[in-house]
DNA sequence: CATAGACCTTCCGGCTACTGGAAGGTCAAC
DNA sequence: GTTGACCTTCCAGTAGCCGGAAGGTCTATG
């Protein structure tokens, strides 16, 4: 299978799949001609990528699921303390960004937007020193 | 003011300082020796920088912030738009997280998380095709 | 006066996760 | 035989810096 239909069929653009390869995350066979040629194996392998990665795990940690999807003897526990770790982040990254949200949110509550040179969003970034 | 000094009072690393000026975002004096020396209205700037990177901004639009800034007859409703461009931005990261987190939480939720190598995290990961 | 250590300089490379493009080989159809 | 859609490799660039090497400068101390 031509890295074109492993592409449509993982929903990766054949540049990321082409990239997965050289960081180590797959190794799909060759064709006499020098064409990647992925088997279903490697499809599976290219979606699990897609999904994990859409889900906000980082290559690296992907890395580290994969791993643990080929090892039977896996324990799910280690699956769940990355996923967690991943929840605890995204938590943080949540409350970081509503409380960025509330600030801004007040800068533009307060400037008035038209066409006059007073802004409080300005002085706001300026700060209350008057060195200039 | 030499850098050490100017990043002790902007809060911004003396290298970050120096990408900055490399980007065209402020270009210090030299005094005889090529040391960097910053005026007080150096300070300020970087300080505005450093505001407006925390707020989330990114460098080019801090340099239209800045650039608006300097202008004394800006209009408010520039600065407000890109304000509220960054609002919505930022909302839409929001909502984003809280769907990837609802889905991770379900993951989590339903992993025992034990020695046993079932693990629904990875299950769905792997999705529901059976190719191996 | 020498030297140690804390500064400062420039430059180069690396990080994440790709993306774009150039230059060239291959294949199927007309 | 030629067009056009594929495929290949390699190189460079994106954002926003950070780390480190190699070397100059300044200040204090013996």
């Amino acid at each position: 299978m031509n890295i074109g239909i492993a592409s449509e069929k993982s929903g990766l653009p054949s540049k990321t799949i082409r990239y997965y390869e050289d960081i180590g995350l797959l190794s799909p066979a060759r064709t006499d001609n020098g064409y990647r040629d992925y088997s279903p194996a490697d499809i599976h392998r290219l979606r699990f990528l897609q999904r994990s990665r859409s889900l906000g795990f980082s290559v690296d940690e992907c890395r580290q699921l994969l791993s643990l999807y080929r090892d039977k003897d896996r324990e799910s526990a280690d699956v769940k303390a990355i996923a967690q770790a991943k929840l605890v982040e995204i938590d943080r990254k949540i409350a970081e960004l509503i409380g960025l949200r509330g600030l801004l949110h007040h800068l533009v509550e307060h400037c008035h937007g038209d066409e006059r040179p007073d802004c409080p969003i300005i002085d706001e970034l300026a700060g209350q020193d008057t060195a200039q």
